[in-house]
RNA sequence: CGGGGUGUAGCGCAGUUGGUAGCGCGCUUGCUUUGGGAGCAAGAUGCCGCGAGUUCGAGUCUCGCCACUCCGACCA
């Protein structure tokens, strides 16, 4: 088929390699470039510029529902991380060390940031007296650092960016009612956004965040089959506050504590946007997210009004859309290869044939497929086509994750069709006990990824001791 | 943290029994090209990952370290 044709032989194929695959795009699009430091990377200007935009739709999106932005310091001393037990044994293993300042040793050691419940514990201690001080509704844009055996660009580094959400609330029902809508408007982005189905669930026991009364998630399916946990809403109940000693009056003059949350997502969702859609020729990119959603590509720029009908196209459509025109001196060949690597959703080709005629050639990511479009109503046929692009992302996203997703009731079925039909989502019942859970990983190389919302309520047998069980999990290979 | 692989020009790689470093792409300049990674010509670019050791001499041999990468275990 002429649209599974490779283009571009800078990128290993998919089939061939997958991880291979994966890096070869982040290097290659110009996402990222190594340092000296593992697991740290640079996040290069066309990355980052993936990464605003996701700030500037998710920020909005958590404005509209009442929050704020603050930001907490990096260091964290050792006494406060300590206070709550679950959560600094969760944490400690992997948390970077601050000894010395300057040529000072530090009379107690001081942790760079992993997650900041406890600075926002220690925060709200100071600040919420009376039920008159809450809710407090408060996010940051920061970098954590989580020193990692293991690293990959996007996916698991040492250091890596995101925001984090912490609310306090008067009451249980408030913050639950904040921990699903929060993993609701995490859902809505990926979905609608990112163009990428995810499955909304809570984590089990055994995955829960530590610290936290209740773990939630959204879990996506990459291309390969593997599940990667793509954002994540905990409800913490008052355990925190217990341990921070955070209490207010409430409207019968009696002290009690508040209940939290927290909630985030990271540069990791640029991974997942990588894994989820590209392909051979290399990135593609949701348009609500893409740096470039345009690229117009002019064709015999030396010939006379070429470039200057290409410059008015680009002014006119900058008013609507992120456009870039490469007037390099590349040839057009180069140029169609380069912005398909970089996954710019929609090309505008503009030769002496098309300015003639009043008409330009889109040409959409994805599918690689060819319109001629008059430029009197340009705007419109690019809204159209980019609209297009989110949708055919969306639709091959949820076809792959519908193939790979089995209905199996035994761990002989989980195996034979994960061999059949390659890794991929399982749907099994669960009895709850978490030796079963231990079990079906052993024996099946899948976790638990979560407790899927809809879907609940079967009756049948845990997939692994064959007790009555009712309860949903998603298995899989996780990132 | 365990197991494998790889470190030589910006990128991809070659480098023989140890003898003082090369190819392709890219880059620079010029001309010709331009509807799917253009052609010719002339150039520039190296702490051969880092540190010891063996040797008259190390990209090459020995030891140690570091980084990247893949597969596991752990995690956003």
């Amino acid at each position: 088929m002429a649209d599974k044709q490779k283009m571009v032989d800078a990128i290993t194929s998919m089939d061939e390699d997958f991880a291979k695959w994966y890096t070869d795009i982040v290097k290659k699009a110009e996402l990222i470039d190594y340092t000296s430091v593992k697991g740290c990377m640079v996040i290069r200007p066309y990355g980052y510029a993936i990464w605003e935009n996701m700030q500037k739709i998710l920020d909005g999106m958590f404005k509209a529902t009442g929050h704020e932005n603050v930001c907490m310091p990096m260091f964290i001393p050792e006494s406060l991380l300590n206070k709550e037990k679950d959560h600094v044994e969760g944490f400690a293993p992997e948390v970077a060390w601050v000894t010395h300042g300057g040529n000072e040793k530090l009379e107690e050691r001081l942790c760079v940031r992993p997650t900041s419940e406890t600075l926002f514990c220690e925060h709200y201690a100071n600040i919420v007296q009376s039920y008159r001080d809450l809710p407090k509704l408060y996010n940051q844009w920061v970098s954590v650092v989580r020193w990692e055996k293991t690293t990959r660009p996007f996916l698991r580094s040492r250091e890596f960016l995101w925001q984090e959400g912490h609310t306090i609330h008067a009451t249980a029902q408030e913050a639950i009612e904040e921990t699903e809508r929060m993993l609701n408007v995490y859902a809505t982005f990926c979905e609608r956004d990112l163009a990428m189905p995810v499955v909304k669930g809570r984590k089990t026991d055994s995955d829960k965040f530590a610290g936290a009364e209740a773990t939630y998630a959204i879990e996506a399916l990459m291309h390969d089959g593997k599940a990667l946990q793509a954002g994540t809403s905990h409800y913490f109940g008052d355990g925190f506050a217990k341990a921070f000693g955070i209490q207010y009056l409430d409207k019968e003059n009696k002290l009690v504590h508040p209940h939290q949350t927290s909630w985030g997502v990271t540069t990791r969702l640029i991974g997942a946007v990588i894994m989820t859609h590209g392909d051979d020729n290399g990135l593609v990119l949701p348009p609500a997210v893409a740096p470039v959603q345009v690229a117009i590509i002019p064709i015999a720029q030396h010939k006379e009004g070429v470039l200057d009908a290409a410059r008015a196209v680009r002014d006119r459509l900058a008013e609507k859309f992120r456009v870039k025109l490469d007037d390099s001196d590349n040839s057009p060949g180069w140029k169609f290869s380069e912005y398909e690597m970089r996954g710019v959703p929609v090309r505008l080709e503009l030769g002496p044939r098309d300015i003639e005629a009043g008409n330009c050639v889109l040409v959409t990511r994805h599918n690689r497929e060819k319109t001629v479009v008059a430029l009197d109503n340009l705007e419109e046929a690019i809204a159209q086509k980019l609209q297009e692009v989110r949708d055919g992302l969306y639709a091959a996203a949820l076809e792959n994750r519908e193939k790979r997703t089995y209905d199996c009731k035994t761990i002989d079925e989980i195996n034979a069709k994960l061999a059949e039909n390659g890794d991929g989502f399982v749907r099994a019942l669960w009895c709850g006990d978490e030796a079963c859970e231990d079990k079906v990983k052993e024996l099946t190389g899948v976790g638990s990824r979560c407790i899927p919302f809809d879907g609940q309520g079967q009756e049948g047998t845990c997939v692994c001791c064959g007790k009555p069980a009712n309860t949903l999990v998603y298995w899989g290979k996780a990132y």
